[in-house]
RNA sequence: GCCACUGUAGCUCAGUGGUAGAGCACUCGAUUCGUAAUCGAGCGGUCGUCGGUUCAAGUCCGACCAGUGGCUCCA
């Protein structure tokens, strides 16, 4: 006797069917193409397997490749194959998690010996293999001890099944040869997977506990279409070709040398890109901003009332005492103990809050090794870093204030932020109502702004809500750059006051505000993010003079003196080379703009522009005309050409 | 710090146990050129470092250093 159910579909049309029908059977019944196309089904809202039996009224939407959530659950299912093939290799290969991830899937696998390369190779074939078998993948309900029998081998599914609560369904997937503990849903065959590439293996901790033990992860993307993946693989491709490492020697920016792991080494011109950075941010910070300098290094006095030699001092670079012969102290990690120091040091008025220190003070961190990588990871950098001194009062104002601040400066740049707002976390210093006052106040300035932002419930520090930026880069990577954190912790801890109307003292509020994060790391991204070419405020190098022949040589040395006495960072490619050759380097280094001086332009006092990207369209002007739209153009911090 | 991979000329890379190579860059010479690589010659490496195996090591083994991809962490 079969009990009959209403299930509904996009168009608003009820279908009733008997209970136990699966999405499959509908998908038939409604077209043979859709059947065909059918990956899986959204039951009342949750994405169910094709072939589960639907027992009760419900919503009903067949997932087709077209479908956002499609892609999650072919790479999900890619994950899957990933693991049946790597189980026929790799028979004794204990089986951890395998999810999809941003941009593909990832399987850890517990083996005797790591993967190679060549492993890859073979393991890509299989699941080529594994897929044309065109395995159903099966979805079987089982009980608790059925689970553990299945999985008695593999230690690391038994101690994922110890941890699934009594009321939790457990559920086993099986493709071919290959059961796995799992939640689902998957596609309905391996055959559905079609385009794929194994990426990279790599270790990684059980769990992400570094305590545990280490397994072997491999990496891998899959697509629906065979052009999808390729525009992947490229995109890949581009992004390393614009990654900062390369780009830095290539345009000349930087080094590094064993001698100095973690320390940059600026050349000339990366030099120039770093101080017109530093330049830009004293800009706007002039007037209301007032530009401290404290020591680079403290003896422990200082790190143990601020509490960083108890929790911070793995990453601190000891300095030792000769008398003594122990490390007691320390290169600065941050500056904010010295900020305080200097504020505590003399008796302040309400009247000068809230009170701006910034800096821009080289800092050490002695990152593990494994950790540093380009300028994005190094050990020893600089902050555009603020510290404010304010009343509680004052602070919805002042995150207003700072946001513009924050947000006008990635705009110059045209990088686009997303915003986080993290809130009090369960270990944490103050009264509730604290809490409240500082939370409405963040919330407040953030709303004020009208830009999306996104809640990060418990996320803040243990002093105070906090307000994140981060942007996105090139290769997709988030990074987190600026931040306005509220500090209640560091007033108490250092005994900051301000003498308030009333002529009694009163505790000040702190405010930690970065914009750029670091230089260093904003730079890797900027770098990135233009592809090295650089707006012609950023340049280095903004214009190249160059003369056709030896003829115009006295021609275009006077061009770039008097390029160079409008302010202009000009120089003179009069090399003995083919003007193909010089105007290729030109294009290749990556300058904004190329003033080739041949004898007609040196007759009339004038150039033949060339834009870099532009190609062979060229304009003929005078030296005047360009000069002023080169200093309109860097003055502005116009982001073209 | 952990796992794996990589390290040969300034750069990109070839070289799987038998006398270190190419292209570009650099230097010199010729060429004087109208918008993405002119021609020729030359210079340049104790093959990351140290140790081991071997008649013989860039090549095999070990340790260390550094880098890369991840894990952990993080500006």
């Amino acid at each position: 006797m079969s009990v009959s159910i209403r299930v509904t579909l996009p168009d608003g049309s009820v279908r009733e069917v008997p209970s136990g029908t699966t999405a499959r059977e509908i998908a038939e019944g409604i077209g043979a193409g859709l059947a065909r196309a059918a990956l899986a089904a959204r039951v009342n809202g949750t994405v169910w397997d094709l072939d589960r039996p639907i027992d009760a009224d419900a919503t009903l939407a067949i997932l087709t490749e077209r479908d956002p959530d499609a892609l999650e659950l072919l790479r999900h299912s890619s994950a899957h194959i990933l693991a049946t093939a790597v189980r026929e290799l790799f028979p004794g290969a204990a089986i951890g998690f395998g999810p999809p991830i941003e941009n593909g899937f990832y399987y850890d696998f517990q083996v005797d010996r790591p993967f190679t390369p060549e492993d890859l190779e073979r393991i890509e074939a299989k699941m080529g293999e594994v897929a044309a078998r065109d395995y159903p993948f099966v979805r079987e309900v089982v009980d608790r001890p059925a689970a553990n029998r299945r999985f008695a081998d593999d230690p690391l599914k038994l101690e994922r099944i110890s941890e699934l609560r009594d009321d939790e369904t457990i559920t086993v997937y099986t493709d071919g040869p290959f059961q796995d503990l799992c939640r689902g849903p998957h596609i309905p065959r391996t055959g559905r997977l079609k385009h794929f590439k194994l990426l990279s293996a790599a270790g990684a901790y059980w769990r992400g506990d570094e305590r545990r033990q280490m397994l072997q992860r491999i990496y891998g993307t899959a697509c629906f279409k065979k052009d999808e993946l390729d525009a992947y693989l490229h995109r890949l491709e581009e992004a390393r070709k614009r990654d900062h490492r390369r780009l830095g020697r290539e345009l000349d920016l930087f080094m590094f040398h064993p001698s100095a792991p973690g320390a940059a080494f600026w050349t000339e011109r990366g030099t120039t890109l770093y101080n017109l950075l530093v330049e830009f941010v004293r800009e706007r910070q002039a007037g209301a901003f007032k530009e401290i300098k404290t020591p680079l290094m403290y003896n422990k006095m200082l790190w143990e009332l601020s509490g960083h030699w108890g929790k911070y001092r793995e990453n601190m670079f000891m300095v030792l005492n000769k008398e003594t012969n122990e490390a007691d102290a320390s290169l600065k990690p941050m500056n904010c103990p010295s900020h305080y120091l200097l504020y505590a040091a003399k008796k302040h008025s309400y009247r000068e809050l809230p009170l701006r220190f910034v800096t821009f003070d080289v800092l050490h961190r002695n990152e593990v090794t494994g950790a540093l990588s380009g300028l994005t990871r190094v050990r020893q950098f600089a902050q555009d870093d603020c510290h404010v001194f304010l009343s509680e009062g004052q602070i919805a104002d002042e995150v207003s204030f700072l946001m513009d601040f924050i947000l006008g400066y990635y705009r110059t740049f045209g990088l686009e932020a997303s915003l986080k707002f993290a809130t009090r976390p369960e270990t944490r210093i103050g009264s509730d109502e604290m809490w409240d006052r500082a939370e409405a106040a963040l919330r407040a300035a953030l709303e004020a702004t009208g830009m999306p932002y996104e809640l990060n419930p418990g996320d803040g520090a243990f002093y105070g809500p906090k307000i994140d930026f981060d942007v996105t880069d090139s290769i997709g990577r988030s990074w987190q750059l600026g931040t306005i954190q509220l500090d209640y912790a560091a007033p108490e801890r250092f005994d900051l006051v301000y003498v308030g109307d009333d002529n009694a003292e009163h505790r000040p509020v702190v405010i930690h505000r970065a914009v750029s994060g670091s230089f260093e790391r904003f730079i890797a991204i900027l770098i990135e993010h233009f592809a090295g070419a650089f707006p012609v405020w950023l340049a280095p190098e903004q214009v190249r003079v160059i003369p056709i022949s030896d003829a115009q040589g006295d021609a275009g040395r006077r061009l770039v003196e008097r390029l160079q006495a409008a302010g202009i960072r000009a120089h003179l490619d009069d090399r003995n080379e083919t003007l193909n050759y010089r105007v290729r380097e030109g294009e290749v280094g990556k300058v904004p703009y190329m003033a080739v001086v041949g004898q007609r332009e040196a007759d009339s006092d004038g150039l033949a522009l060339r834009v870099r990207g532009a190609g062979k369209k060229q304009d003929v002007m005078s030296a005047e005309a360009f000069i002023a739209r080169v200093t309109d153009e860097a003055r502005t911090r116009a982001l073209a050409p």
